[in-house]
DNA sequence: TCCGGCATGTAAGGTGTTACATGATTGC
DNA sequence: GCAATCATGTAACACCTTACATGCCGGA
């Protein structure tokens, strides 16, 4: 006998695309459009592309039972997508996930992806931990990098090593990366103020600042 | 009346793993294993995961006519991978193909992977072309990382700002990488000297370095 | 004799890609 | 009345992912 709301699938994984529109519309419920727009215009674009890669994607997160559609607000003729409960629970397990193995070296975009959703919901020693086992990941990684550099790089041709090298550049500069915001979670983690109070102006500059 | 060899598919165009594929076997005729055997063992593994991939890959440049068995070399037993005459066309035209705008944003791995192969067959003008046009895209890319953050980083929350931030350092490092490998080769291009004559050792370790 | 490494695949499934289709509003 | 933007999709296609299947060979 079913009670369940729209009767979830039970183990559905959603994709990388999935788990982006889970965390846009936790934010706030939106329409499929506004999404669109979210994924045009900013750097979200990354994990997306085109409506023919947003709407089936978003189709099959209602059929799984993650997300519904909800009157809107005032007028209540527009339809807008949000969060269910087992969508948010389904999100908050997803950022509660331990950086696995490999994931630095094929999945970093998920990884930044979840980074990026982790707001208030989840406490900074999660923070501290994804960022530190990160850190571990992308110092192995780079060590296997150097080592075979070293080993193999004089039989490798020039733009070969060079283009080694570009790999080699960029691993370090997401593990400075990582050590960086390890330290500014860790400081801020004290004193927990947000960026949306009077003094805010300077702090938040000296963030950014801190890219 | 067919008459080429194996008739071709005219207009295929291979996956970025295709590519890989293609410039592997450039380099010698391979089998599939030997081909295996690179991605799991070097940095190459990017770009593929596992057999299931592999041997359908393979196959599809066969069947396109890119790629044929031919006999090894003593025994004539096993069967070798290699490059047909339209197998080379295809991989030398990719290799001189221009970078396209927004392909540093969806596609740096296939850009990567097509610096990595540009050898002797491709002429140095060509390769400073090559970083040059990659430079500007990464430069564009980059200002409109900074915009955004400028614009909308105050109404970011915490760790999408440390997102956002570890996007502009990726990009920033490949930046410098593009700037740093182009004044290598433009150096280089005056005295064209390879690894494998007696003096290489410094200059090998002092390329390597340069990373 | 059996086990691990060599060597080459197949099968099912979901998903991204690209291109196209459609109707409703809103502004001019 | 018409164009642009809003808003939501569908369809065809090839591809990747994962898991599984198979046969051979050399050494313990």
């Amino acid at each position: 006998m079913p009670n369940d709301p729209p009767r979830a699938a039970p183990d559905y994984e959603p994709t990388t695309l999935g788990f982006a529109l889970l965390g846009l519309l936790r934010d706030r419920p939106q329409t499929g459009y506004e999404i669109r727009r979210i994924f045009a215009e900013t750097p979200m674009g990354t994990y997306s592309s085109s409506p023919g890669t947003i709407y089936p994607a978003l189709k099959r997160l209602q059929e799984a039972g993650l997300v519904t559609r909800v009157p809107k607000k005032a007028d209540g003729t527009r339809q807008n997508l949000a969060l269910t409960q087992a969508g948010h629970t389904c999100l908050l397990a997803w950022l509660q996930r331990p950086v696995a193995a490999g994931d630095v070296e094929k999945h970093y975009d998920e990884l930044m992806l979840r980074f990026a959703f982790m707001n208030d919901e989840v406490n900074d020693a999660t923070r501290l931990r994804f960022l530190r086992d990160l850190g571990k990941e992308l110092k192995a990684w780079l060590n296997r990098l150097h080592d075979y550099l070293k080993s193999h790089g004089c039989e490798l041709p020039l733009n070969g090593r060079l283009a080694l090298g570009n790999g080699i550049a960029e691993v370090t500069a997401r593990l400075h990366w990582a050590r960086r915001a390890y330290e500014i979670i860790r400081k801020t983690s004290r004193r927990p103020a947000d960026c949306s109070n009077a003094s805010t102006r300077e702090r938040c500059r000296k963030r950014t600042d801190a890219t």
